[in-house]
DNA sequence: ATGAAAGCGCTAACAG
DNA sequence: CTGTTAGCGCTTTCAT
């Protein structure tokens, strides 16, 4: 019924074993008998079977990605530019949502595992600790790209957040700003707290007086933004920084609903950039993470571990950019 | 090194054909030997390998989704609702972007092909004819969903477009609207193809003189409906119909940049309906596309040929909604 | 340069 | 209810 590698033998009057070498690239085929084989596979249009081919070679060119919310563009941005990358060095990609549950990030690295993936990545979600254990004693390579975690010590990409924030924070304050306030949105606990301790580091250095009032948190979606609203303006800050897009727009619409100009009477900025920055008016002005880039980077950083080859360093920092649009000064 | 079945069997002192049987659930097993069994499993912490079992079983648990492109809304909006059913059905999902490429998406299928996968979903993407021939080669399970193709004969997932075009654009005409412009934007060309004839038969009702000019094509992003504002400002049309929410954003701000009203002087509404429609300002009206069931459906739909379960329905017909909101009168 | 043969880790008859 | 025995389709020594 299907064709295996035995009826390419038997047509080409050669062994399975010749037939596995051509398919493989192995240079030990004389080019006659390459030639021969060649043919007789185009002929019985053969297709090797992966799931075999896996089992003996114990690769079987499949990686897993555990990602929180692939309708989420912040995620999908990332997925993109590992997938890109991914198919550029002949791997398949299993996807699986998490939704930040870690149950549902357990159940999903036990089930890659179990499936023989050749490596991992995590891509911005936040990672717990029960999976980092399983992460190490399964000495599978990991990648963790737009997300950090305590011991920092897994191979991952991202940019540097704390200097990122702090520079954003700086320029606001020196621009006349009073006070910066900083909306959290639940993705990686360790991340949000560079991010947070860059901005005290803004206070700090221009002796203002930063209060943990100052902080809040939410979901990273629309209605999480408007939501926040009404306890955002009590504390009357006049930059607000969002991780999320979304959540920024929300918080966007919540004051011009309630007769607020901004950027006048208040600016918005986000820790993201999505597409959405340009669908939303006033666009939003964002510290611009190279989220395709980020996937990108991480899904080559996994085919080095992969592939044995040298890693010149497993804590790749990437570059980024603050764009002003119409949501500040 | 790696724990196997055959390493539980000999310190369970039972065959492997029993461990076997007490990973599958198989009932054949005294209750005794199978708590003897699972004891050792917990103990040794072993994790059926996967790759193995879909060797000896051809079943691998495992779908394919063929997208053009997951950092797109509409797609992952549909990918999500797939990922969810699947999870809950026990496969994995391998997604491949294809950016409508047709050697990309031949590529992607032959891919899966070879990995084993029990079924394969086409979510949003045009399919050329080259792929539909690879389809019933493969004999292999296929829905498609969010989309349509020439011969409509493979299972798949909908909504009723020619319908859903038609009633919004009587009622528009109704309403006073002297002509509606529809703006395409590469999906499916079969389904886009639904959707004019929609539009044809309301203009036909109503006495309307319909002409080809008021049909655009652009891409699917905002970008794409910025730059067709251009052409489509000359027809002066008074409703703007388009396929993607980015276009139609696009379409909405180069309108507002140059001086219109929306919806005073013209009315925009998409047929799609992700989480942009209320991001834009005024909030895009839309044809709503129930996106994460249509992606449920569909896998749920693959599921069924999947475990050769009786098909009440091949090709499903979701329901769909018109939501008015601020970019229509 | 090529072939023979032993697995990879599991499922699935078939016997008993 | 349990064990024995073939494979599943391929890679990979080890000979030749």
């Amino acid at each position: 019924m299907t064709v295996t590698i035995y009826d390419v033998a038997r047509e080409a009057k050669v062994s399975m074993a010749t037939v596995s070498r051509v398919l493989n690239g192995n240079p030990n085929v004389k080019p006659d008998t390459r030639k021969k084989v060649k043919d007789v596979i185009e002929r019985l249009d053969y297709r090797p079977n992966a799931v075999a081919r896996g089992l003996a070679s114990k690769k079987t060119t499949t990686v897993g990605v555990i990602i929180p919310d692939i309708s989420n563009l912040y995620y999908s941005s990332l997925a993109r530019g590992l997938d890109d990358i991914a198919e550029m060095y002949n791997y398949q990609v299993i996807i699986t949502n998490t939704d930040n549950d870690p149950e549902k990030e357990r159940d999903a690295f036990l089930s890659l595992i179990s499936k023989q993936v050749d490596g991992i990545v995590f891509l911005g979600g936040a990672l717990n600790d029960e999976t980092l254990d399983d992460i190490k004693r399964s000495h599978l390579p990991v990648v963790i790209c737009g997300t950090s975690e305590k011991d920092e010590n897994l191979p991952s990409v991202n940019i540097d957040y704390h200097k990122a924030i702090k520079e954003a924070s700086l320029k606001f304050f020196e621009e006349g700003a009073a006070q910066i306030s900083f909306v959290k949105a639940s993705y990686s606990e360790q991340l949000e707290q560079h991010i947070e301790e860059g901005l005290k580091a803004a206070y700090k250095e221009k002796g203002k007086n930063f209060r943990n009032e100052l902080i809040f948190s939410t979901g990273e979606d629309y209605q999480s933004g408007k939501e926040i609203f009404e306890k955002l303006r009590t504390v009357e800050s006049d930059v607000i920084i969002t991780m999320s897009d979304e959540t920024a727009i929300g918080i966007l619409h919540a004051y011009m609903d309630e007769g607020f100009k901004v950027p006048a009477d208040v600016q918005i900025i986000s820790c993201s950039n999505t597409r959405l920055v340009n669908m939303s008016r006033p666009s939003l002005s964002s510290i611009a993470l190279p989220l395709y880039d980020i996937g990108a980077v991480g899904m080559r950083l996994l085919t080095k571990y992969m592939k044995d080859e040298p890693i010149e360093e497993a804590n790749v920092i990437l570059p980024y950019k603050i764009e002003y649009r119409s949501t500040t000064k």
